[in-house]
DNA sequence: TTAAAAAATAGGTAAAATCCTGATTCTCAA
DNA sequence: TTGAGAATCAGGATTTTACCTATTTTTTAA
């Protein structure tokens, strides 16, 4: 394959070893050739207007500061919907990988992928315009089971405001005053909640939100 | 350099693509080359017996299933105490670092250590016998530091227990239950933390134990 | 051995959290 | 317009937390 036929790929990463390792195991794969490569989404978007060159794929990051991988991907998705993306990441949650994929990834997955299967997948999106792999589609499955028992999605705006604010130091009355609601009204948040996810006191609320992202830490 | 005379590492990491890439790096190093890889320190342990190839330097990833980095450096510590162990990690935080370190680790880097710096580092471990980057540094000289607030490892046996119990669904009358002390010691054991910690309540012990991985969500 | 320090325990009280049941108010569609 | 359902709010009771001060027991060091 002449280098004018190669297919092009940037990688959107701040873990510069990853970053440079990847650049050069690509280097490996003869149909491929590494465009450039970014630190961050604002760095891929100077790189991109700059205009004179626009890669067939990117490989994109989850854990960027500065402009993370999923307001790149926004971005992504409605400037430059021709890119295909594939999302780098080294969580494996449910919650995440539908977020990424609803926002229009072309393929995802997890960092300890194998070199074979990822030039197998770079070359699959070139041909098909997406790879998900078996577990990342099994997941996909599993959250469109009726039924599959974690929905945190479900979860009403003020809900999850005060299950967000439940996982401070503040008393219910504090949290009432700043979400401008009778401390009877979060109270009865809270009843819901229990009820809901089938706990019994504030820490459960905490635990919870913390294993479904509510929440960071 | 001859290829008789390289210095030769082993990579232990679970993530295939990023070890894989790391080969590569290194394989560009003219004075350096990958004698083994392993998914972790059980594989180590298997290669390292074989007994016909021990390397200089062993690139340890932290994160790992089965046999996890802590347990393989301690293990590596006792018994190949000639091996220099750089540990690969994510984890920024002063209390895995010091851990690591204090645990034999002769550097310790994030994997967003750029390429460069890792060959530096490569060489300057065979030449001075460890390698602490700037950033590793001053964490240390900050836990040395008397008076530096944050101080997790201060907490008492008992405290800390009660701590990691504090973080369930039960009441502190079923921790003392559990721990086999009065309720009432139990509550000294609370006041004590929410002065030492200058916290609220129960709530702010979770989140306290999340920041210092006294608990694992 | 003994005094001092640390750990464990107690009592009592106020505040916050938890758990009911029921009453308004609001929203939105028939 | 109106009625059903959702959202908000209230009263009131019990349990758990949180916060004091003080005593007993255990451990440690001189």
């Amino acid at each position: 394959m002449t280098n004018a036929h190669k297919h092009t790929i940037a990688i959107v990463d701040d873990h510069l070893l990853f970053a440079s390792s990847l650049e050069k195991l690509i280097h490996s794969f003869p149909e491929f050739e590494v465009l450039f490569k970014a630190r961050n989404g604002v760095e891929l978007q100077r790189e991109l207007k700059a205009g004179d060159h626009v890669p067939d794929i990117i490989l994109l990051d989850l854990n960027m500061p500065v402009m993370n991988g999923q307001e790149t991907l926004s971005w992504l998705t409605e400037i430059h919907p021709g890119i295909k993306v594939l999302v780098l990441s080294m969580e494996d949650d449910e919650r995440t990988i539908l977020k990424m994929i609803r926002e229009g990834a072309k393929g995802y997955f997890l960092k300890d992928i194998h070199p074979n299967d990822l030039k197998e997948a770079l070359l699959e999106v070139m041909d098909k315009g997406y790879y998900y792999s078996a577990k990342v589609t099994s997941t996909m499955v599993h959250a469109l089971q009726p039924g599959s028992k974690s929905q945190p999605l479900n979860l009403k705006e003020n809900e999850r405001t005060f299950l967000q604010l439940a996982c401070s130091e503040m008393t219910y009355k504090e949290i009432a005053d700043v979400m401008n609601l009778s401390p009877k009204t979060i109270d009865g948040y809270r009843q819901e909640l229990f009820n809901k996810l089938n706990i019994k006191n504030r820490v459960g609320l905490v635990i919870y939100a913390l294993k479904n992202n509510i929440i960071e830490i």
